[in-house]
RNA sequence: GUCCCCAUCGUCUAGCCCGGUCUAGGACUCCAGAUUUUCGAUCUGGCAACACGGGUUCAAAUCCCGUUGGGGACGCCA
């Protein structure tokens, strides 16, 4: 039972009550590079504890999320492992088992204080301008009285005694912590359901379950105060802890708060068509930075080079600019042929006909312009459908040179034959030179009307990639009816 | 309100632990130029920060204290 002194076994223990939310995805994120740096063990722990909100449906979906992302774990609900279950709504015994021990230590005790009751005392300390907490009513209940009333049938909680004094642990991105307990009052371990609270089960399946290291987010700090008193309180080494500074929004309120405003979960990233390497590397990079300096890392150097020595204290704000960027950054770092084929779904799924050929052009002709590939289908539906021209464009074609240039270039593309001599983009941009040639246009001249022609737009990729984009037929017919 | 945490360009950050090499480096954004075809693409260049005040020291972005600012926590949620 005994851990390896270095032995890394971290742990994701998200709640299924909402989708993977981006900064849970990031501390997922560092438990399984922790992880995979030091050739340790990932655990995925369940905790469904509020039977309310959790459903089973989210659960999946929180996987689907992680998987998406690349995040594979070793242990878990759904893979097993030596300490399952690994879902905290069936491991009741565990926490009953501690609750005994905790109880028969003198180290909780039975409360049978109503809700009503201590949600107004809260108030009550709130307005006298004291830490709100609770006050200790049931600890000076006679034990023996609490476990008879508990018999009858009454309900109650089981809360754990706070023992007083400062609680001390290292942590291993903020160094040494220290948090005086009388800020924290006794905290229930069981509900009056018998379920357990969040710290209670936390600590029991992380104590079973030899965890060695627990990355959270630093709205966890009082938290980590009361599981370390806990551990004590049952006689087990506490595991190493690092809190992550957390991310905020551009208004610089946690992120997790958010609700409902785009771009809070990850999923959306992925139904935007983000490639996960893209997200992965800048939640990464929010809190962490490489010893290279580099910016644009895959997971393989993410593994190298990660460590909890380089994360930061200070909490990071969610540039949704920069992860544009680098979204870019590695759509481009893609193989063409790879590119295309994750393109196809995103072009079905907006009506657009997919096949690979096709697929493949329109993904080079506009793979530098895009972030994700959900923005690949209007650029796609705007080349095959090109809405009136504007003022500009409209001056462009009007040009006397510019329609005999383009009529000379209907010419000669009509006058071969498609089927014995196929075209494509380099040809038909050698064929327009040769036109500018024979009539003296060059340089932008040459190449606008042209591109207003195909595309009856100022802007846009280069002209050969458009016009594999489009096709020979479709080109042809543009450059006729532009130089009419 | 009480307690805790944090503090380098607008943003992500390097440097801070082990003071001098920092006239503070990189990236995103923005701006300019270039690419004798355009651009939200590419290349090059530029703008831009050690929150403030005290110490300590020959010397402080780096160490200490305070102020300010920001964030978090105060549940039978996690």
């Amino acid at each position: 039972m005994r851990l390896e002194s270095n032995e890394h076994r971290l742990r994701f223990a998200p709640s299924p009550t909402g989708r993977l939310h981006v900064g849970s995805a990031r501390t997922a994120l560092y438990n399984w590079l922790l992880a995979r740096h030091h050739a340790g063990v990932l655990v995925l722990r369940i905790e469904d504890t509020d039977a309310e909100r959790s459903t089973r449906d989210l659960e999946e979906r929180l996987m689907a999320d992680l998987h998406w992302m690349g995040l594979e774990w070793d242990e878990g609900p759904d893979v097993g492992g030596p300490h399952a279950p690994y879902r905290q709504s069936e491991r009741a015994a565990v926490y009953a088992a501690r609750a005994r021990q905790l109880l028969e230590a003198g180290r909780a005790f039975r409360c049978f204080c109503s809700d009503e009751l201590l949600a107004t005392k809260r108030e009550a300390q709130r307005a006298a301008g004291e830490e709100p907490h609770y006050d200790g009513t049931c600890r000076r209940l006679d034990a023996g009285e609490a476990g008879r009333r508990a018999q009858s049938g009454e309900t109650h909680t089981i809360r754990f005694h706070v023992p007083g004094g400062v609680v001390r642990f290292d942590d291993l991105v903020r160094g040494p912590m220290e948090i005086d307990s009388a800020t924290l009052g006794d905290f229930v371990l069981l509900r009056s359901n018998g379920v357990p609270t969040y710290n209670f089960a936390c600590v029991a399946d992380d104590a079973e379950m030899q965890i060695s290291h627990v990355v959270r987010g630093d709205d966890h700090l009082y938290n980590t105060a009361r599981q370390v008193m806990l551990y004590a309180a049952l006689g087990i080494p506490a595991p190493q802890f690092a809190h992550l500074a957390l991310i905020l929004d551009e208004d610089r309120s946690k992120l997790s708060k958010r609700e409902g405003r785009e771009g809070t979960y990850a999923y959306e990233y992925r139904d935007a068509g983000f490639l996960p390497g893209a997200l992965v590397n800048f939640l990464a990079l929010l809190g962490w930075s490489s010893p290279s300096g580099d910016d644009i890392l895959d997971l393989e150097r993410l593994v190298q080079e990660f460590d909890l020595d380089r994360v930061s204290k200070s909490p990071a704000i969610f540039d949704a600019r920069k992860l544009r960027w680098m979204a870019g950054e590695h759509l481009r770092a893609q193989p063409l042929e790879a590119l295309a084929e994750r393109a196809r779904p995103f072009l079905r799924a907006a009506g657009l006909p997919d096949d690979p050929e096709r697929a493949a052009a329109w993904t080079a002709a506009f793979k530098d312009g895009i972030a994700c590939l959900g923005e690949l289908p209007p650029r796609v539906r705007e080349l095959l459908h090109p809405g009136p021209l504007d003022a500009e464009a409209a001056a462009v074609l009007g040009q006397e040179e510019a329609r005999r240039l383009l009529d000379t270039l209907a010419d000669r593309l009509e006058r071969v034959p498609g089927d014995t001599q196929p075209m494509d983009g380099a040809q038909f941009k050698r064929l327009l030179q040769e036109c500018g040639r024979e009539l003296g246009v060059r340089g932008k001249s040459l190449f606008m009307p042209a591109r207003v022609a195909l595309t009856g737009r100022l802007h846009g990729p280069e002209l050969a990639l458009l016009f594999d984009a489009m096709g020979r037929e479709t080109a042809t017919k543009r450059i006729r009816d532009a130089a009419r």
